[in-house]
DNA sequence: CGCGCGATTGAGTAATTTCAAATCTAGTGG
DNA sequence: CCACTAGATTTGAAATTACTCAATCGCGCG
């Protein structure tokens, strides 16, 4: 799990015991809109994904989450707020939890920890930005061979569907366009 | 500049002595594509705008960067490759730049630095995921409108054809939508 | 006064969405 | 082992939306 900084023993068990682990059915939520942001989640196995429904009741993903990532809803985490996204489940999960005043804490106590966060949201961001410049540069089929090429591993998990819903286009397009490509 | 930590006069001037400053004129290039990397800038005055141009000579701005921004290439600031962005001035600036092991210094140097940082990329890391948003939800009109609230000084400043390249539509589809609009 | 850049407008074209229907697939219970 | 069902995917055709290209307009600056 940490691979960017090493800890002693005992600092790893303090560390450890801010988190609380949960286990996870396919479909259940861990965040909905309009209820608070408790926790930061780390995921342990499984597969959630972060999204908004708009009025058209059209869903909209911002984010899967796979083992190793991390999710919550972070705007409303960070400033306290109620959620505005929904986060569950694509399959069975185990996630590792962690409330804001714990992550701060540590931070606090152990500057390797604070070390360890910035990395990890650096190279968050960096994801990010690189997300947004697919969105603005490439074509639906190109986003999908980059998706494919990057996460292969979501492809085994997650309906065509949801991935439609992340690349931004409809089912119906995506459906077309690997018919195309083969 | 500091507002989100405290620092002592000895301590700020550390900080400070591993900043150089720069004065940009219009147009002037920060980082070119395939050129190395050096320096995070931090925008004391002026505006800058971080963008890549496709084979059809397209262009798509990934940020622009007002006063108190932060901007580079970031994936290639922190991997240590060649950038594949631009960053140029949209008009004369000021900025301070800092080398990455300047700032890896300072952040091992001083816990409080670390953490400065690190509460600075979770902002713009939900800054991003919002833009991401933005984009997968919103029409080009409301992707408009969202940015003309959320940042009302970048009109003062960017012509309209670069916030079409920024908000992922041609630049004739804008300027029809405030007609629309009024 | 005229140049040049940015913004606008119009017309035709290309791409994606929408809606509806058909097909496929995996899991369930009999 | 088979039939059934719900969910997922695919396909077709029409409608919508944005794009492209070209021409025009407007305005600030030398």
């Amino acid at each position: 799990m940490e691979e960017l900084i090493t800890l002693s023993d005992t600092e790893f068990d303090h560390v450890w015991s801010h988190f609380s682990g949960k286990k996870l059915r396919k479909h259940q939520f861990v965040i909905q809109v309009d209820d608070p942001v408790r926790y930061e989640y780390f995921v342990v196995s499984g597969c959630l994904k972060a999204y908004v429904i708009n009025e058209d009741n059209k869903m909209h993903i911002l984010q899967f989450a796979m083992q190793n990532w991390w999710v919550t809803d972070y705007q409303s985490y960070y400033k306290g707020t109620n959620a505005k996204l929904y986060i569950d489940c694509i399959e069975d999960a185990e996630v590792l939890c962690i409330s804001l005043e714990n992550k701060d804490k540590l931070c606090n106590e152990i500057h390797k920890i604070e070390h360890f966060f910035r990395k990890k949201t650096n190279a968050g961001y960096v994801a990010l930005q690189q997300r947004i410049l697919s969105l603005l540069t490439s074509t639906p089929k190109e986003k999908y061979e980059q998706l494919l090429t990057q996460y292969p591993q979501l492809f085994q998990k997650v309906p065509k569907q949801l991935i439609a819903a992340y690349l931004g286009v409809s089912r119906e397009t995506l459906s077309r366009l690997y018919a195309v490509e083969k």
